[in-house]
RNA sequence: GGGCGCGUAGCUCAGCGGGAGAGCACUGCCUUGACAUGGCAGGGGUCACAGGUUCAAUCCCUGUCGCGCCCA
């Protein structure tokens, strides 16, 4: 017996459980199945569940779950990335607690300690997803840093490096100097700072001054030129000339390049190659010098420019040597004041980049990195797309994909880290690279080449986490083995993500599985947006408005908020997100649960013998034709990935076709009184039916309600609805006419409550229901369906009229009939006769238009027949409910 | 500056060439034996603005305004 309240945490975890241990989450590569992939974005193995998890991992397992029931061969593949930085710091935090430090206990202790640190609470999301619902082939589970998805990194460095698609070269790079490492593009944030503009006045080397703006004052130790623009007036005269630098005394050219923008600051800006991506750009093309005068921690030093420099001043110009370089910004401002060589200084907003897990200012620095040629993987990763072999969902995401790669910058590999695969290479003791599998193979090489045994140093560095997650939808699958798996699961289906990560995993995975598989690895791009907070604004800690998933699960159950993300999920747009709408939903779920409940009160017991076709009466063929209807339209919006319309679906029929209607008029038949008849027998059958269709077509939602439910009735052994069947729907004969009387029924019923909604009679009392000019087939109709009539319209007798309309009635048009209810004493004439007029202007109004558009012999000529058609029908339907709606005003007396 | 997207009921959004929709919120009535976490009924919209194409425009095109995001 179900319990009078829905209780979700009664449920979920023992629920769960069944499903994980009965084995319904395992792929099985031998089976005889068309099989469905999806790859899990692997998240951060240091991360916990948040609500992008929870709508981005719930989007998987509704298809994941749907497939199934579908009887493919489902792979959902689990796993975590191992996250270079995150992981590292978090390790690091924990070391500097304890008083030590990564550098001081060495490598190899420290790599030991992030594995603890893993083994111990690495991937507690793996838990949380389990909270979700989520139905991935956990005992498949995954880690970027296994020996297997290890070995695949390595394998796949020596082949692009072989291929000359990996290279060394020194580069300006983003440099975090919090973290001493190369970071990529897109992992800094451009921050808006209030900052300042210092305008400086640098000395002609043949007398008067040159005025250059910057907001980077203390990079001037590092200034090789100063540029103007070739068409700016006011220096032409000055272009080839020479400045000497304040404080280092260095002398540098006056140069003309079109980067100089007459219309900001002076228009002359100073050139620092070894420290802005533009002035390295501008030193490139002039041939300019690129000294480094920060160095990797953020501190100013001297060594590449102590040799050219002749200061006025070398105390000051020493005491800037290990200065941090904010420091020294202030330190160089106050000494050029007292020189004179400070202009002005105006407050400026401009855009900082900033490292986004350290937060501090990125620092370009020259240094030597390992690239991949990203453009060349790209190409055929952009004729992929273009070629609709893989396709975005919705396809407006494609824009973004193709502007990112048709643009691709050279991908730096290399970080400075120690967490992550140790890139494959070695030093010879003349520097000679040696890039191998093993060091044992490096070490061949080395032989090789060298005629000897030589000693080689391995590379310091380690990969990207990128370039391993890159991998992941062949790696996973044990690949550079030719695997069972990895012939079944590749190409995979569908990856689901979010779109700030296209660039990360989509493009680097299409890229990665096109070079190493020759094919891609997912057909499907499905894109969503960001879950953002009630009122729309980012969740963030600093803000305080991160909304906890685990939470809301807690309060409302797995399944509201599964529903609840799914139904806002339309169009890929950020979906708001707040616990006053899932508690909203959560009325859905306990709406199922209570209608459930209604069937076990009425004995509406499963049974496996019932088909469809042996339904007779117009009740049980509508309700199971709007069961097919809800069946067809759910799978065709999963077909089509609007997962958004699934849930609406569900939702509609559930709530309006099922509850409001199906139950309630079934209620009479239903009653102790009939409960022996056949009609009773047949309703509680095929309500257990449509109920049973119901939870199977709901299960990948809100797989936990609809488990429960499953079991508590008997439709299978308990936990058996994650593998029963998608339904599909089932022909229902006579359905048309099934249609025509219930919604003739349905409208009758409508029809009657609004009048006495709007004629204000009380819901007590019961009143009798004349028919006016009803058709044989409306009066058979109306006798048929009396006790349902009676019972959800308050109607006593139906009865055709004769004679004379009674003194004191409202009046209704409902098709050819007109429906009168006697009220006596309890209607107030001017009421009824201002209700129908209402109903007239509006009738009337519509009449106007559609003669209007029918009169009009364009519309005629070139307007499809079809809509012409419907028009007159249209037309001849009103003025026949206008004709009706006169004669009712005529009558009232 | 370039690109993408969005402005439809109080809110969240669907619809995207031929009768303006849903959910929530709101108002009124209802403790009817699944559910007051409910039922029934109702109000509420020059579909941002201005042009254009069309027999017909919320829907297509152009422009304007406002908002958001991405890239420089």
């Amino acid at each position: 017996m179900l319990d009078k309240n829905y209780d979700p945490a009664s449920f979920e975890a023992r629920l769960y459980a069944l499903w994980e241990q009965s084995g319904a989450f395992a792929a099985d590569p031998t089976r005889d199945a068309q099989p469905f992939t999806i790859m899990i974005p692997p998240p951060n193995v240091t991360g916990s569940l948040h609500v992008g998890h929870a709508l981005d991992m719930t989007m998987q397992d509704v298809l994941i779950r749907w497939r199934r029931m579908q009887g493919r061969d489902a792979l959902w593949q689990p796993g975590t990335d191992h996250a270079g930085i995150a992981t590292q710091l978090m390790v690091e935090r924990a070391l500097i607690a304890e008083g030590k430090t990564r550098v001081g206990i060495g490598r190899d202790a420290f790599l030991q300690r992030v594995w603890d640190w893993k083994a111990e609470q690495g991937g507690a999301i793996t838990g949380q997803l389990r909270r979700l619902g989520a139905s991935p082939d956990w005992a498949r589970e995954r880690f970027t840093m296994d020996a297997g998805l290890s070995r695949a990194v390595t394998r796949v460095f020596t082949m692009l490096h072989r291929d000359g698609l990996i290279y060394r070269a020194k580069r300006l790079v983003n440099w975090d100097p919090h973290f001493a490492t190369a970071v990529s593009d897109l992992e800094v944030d451009m921050r808006e700072i209030k900052g300042s503009l210092c305008y400086l006045r640098y000395p002609i080397a043949t007398g008067g001054t040159i005025i250059v703006a910057t907001t980077r004052p203390e990079t001037m130790l590092g200034d090789t030129a100063i540029a103007v623009h070739p068409s700016d007036e006011r220096y032409q005269a000055l272009i080839g000339q020479s400045v000497i630098l304040p404080i280092t005394g260095r002398t540098i050219p006056i140069i003309a390049d079109d980067h100089s923008d007459p219309t900001k600051g002076s228009g002359a800006v100073k050139i620092t190659p070894a420290h802005d991506f533009n002035d390295f750009a501008v030193g490139q093309r002039h041939n300019l010098p690129a000294p480094t005068i920060i160095d990797r921690a953020g501190r100013m030093t001297l060594r590449e420019i102590r040799a050219t420099a002749n200061p006025a001043d070398p105390a000051f110009l020493d005491s800037l040597d290990g200065m941090d370089r904010f420091a020294a910004r202030k330190a160089i401002i106050a000494h050029l004041e007292t020189i004179d060589a400070l202009e002005k200084i105006e407050p400026h907003t401009h855009a900082v980049p900033h490292g986004e897990r350290s937060g501090v200012p990125i620092e370009p620095m020259l240094t030597e990195q390992w690239y991949c040629d990203a453009a060349t993987l790209a190409k055929p990763a952009i004729e992929a797309v273009e070629s609709g072999r893989i396709q975005f969902a919705p396809k407006q995401w494609e824009n973004t994909y193709f502007a990112w790669m048709r643009n691709i910058e050279p991908w730096c590999i290399s970080r400075q880290l120690w967490w992550g695969h140790r890139i494959p290479a070695w030093y010879g003791p003349d520097g000679h690279i040696f890039v191998a599998e093993t060091a044992e193979a490096a070490e061949a090489a080395a032989t090789a080449h060298y005629g000897h045994a030589a000693l080689l140093r391995q590379d310091e560095d380690v990969l990207d986490t990128w370039f391993s997650s890159a991998l992941w939808p062949f790696s996973t699958l044990g690949w550079p083995d030719q695997t069972a798996e990895l012939a079944r699961y590749y190409p995979g289906d569908v990856l689901v993500t979010g779109f700030d990560i296209i660039f990360f995993w989509v493009a680097r995975m299409i890229m990665m599985g096109l070079y190493v598989m020759h094919d891609v690895p997912f057909h499907t791009v499905l894109m969503h947006g960001l879950v953002r907070d009630e009122r729309g604004q980012k969740m963030s800690k600093t803000k305080g408005n991160v909304i906890n998933p685990l939470t809301l699960i807690e309060t409302y159950g797995t399944d509201a908020l599964r529903y609840t993300v799914i139904a806002q999920s339309g169009g890929g747009r950020d979906i708001k997100l707040g616990p006053a709408l899932v508690e909203a939903n959560r009325s859905f779920i306990t709406k199922i649960w209570n209608a459930a409940r209604f069937c076990e009160m009425n004995a509406c017991t499963p049974n496996p013998e019932f088909r469809p076709d042996q339904a007779k009466l117009p009740l049980s063929l509508w309700i199971l034709d709007a069961t097919n209807t809800a069946i067809s339209d759910a799978t065709q919006a999963l077909e089509n990935f609007r997962l958004g319309d699934y849930a609406q679906i569900a939702y509609r029929f559930v709530w309006g076709d099922f509850c409001d209607w199906f139950l309630e008029l079934a209620k009479p038949s239903l009653a102790p009184e009939h409960a022996a008849a056949p009609e009773a027998a047949e309703l509680r059958a095929v309500a257990a039916y449509a109920l049973g269709q119901l939870l199977r077509l709901l299960h990948p939602l809100i797989p936990f309600v609809t488990e429960a439910l499953w079991d508590d009735f008997g439709y299978g052994a308990p936990g058996s609805l994650i593998t029963a069947p998608w339904p599909i729907p089932e022909p229902i004969a006579h359905a048309e006419a099934a249609r025509a009387e219930l919604t003739w029924v349905i409208r009758l019923i409508s029809e009657i409550r609004a009048v006495r909604s709007e004629m204000n009679v009380p819901a007590a009392s019961r009143i009798p229901l004349l028919l006016r000019d009803a058709s044989p087939a409306s009066l058979a109709r109306s006798k048929n369906w009396h006790a349902t009539i009676a019972r959800l319209a308050r109607i006593t007798t139906i009865e055709p009229l004769a004679g004379d309309m009674p003194h004191g009635a409202a009046q209704a048009i409902l098709d050819e009939t007109t429906l009168i209810l006697p009220l006596a004493d309890l209607i107030d004439l001017t009421a009824e006769r201002t209700r129908l007029q209402t109903t007239r202007t509006k009738t009337a109004a519509e009449i106007e238009k559609i003669t209007t558009k029918l009169a009009n012999q364009d519309f005629r000529a070139r307007a499809p027949e079809a809509i012409i058609t419907e028009n007159q029908d249209r037309l001849t339907t009103a003025q026949s409910e206008l004709a009706r709606l006169d004669a009712a005003l005529a009558r009232i007396t």
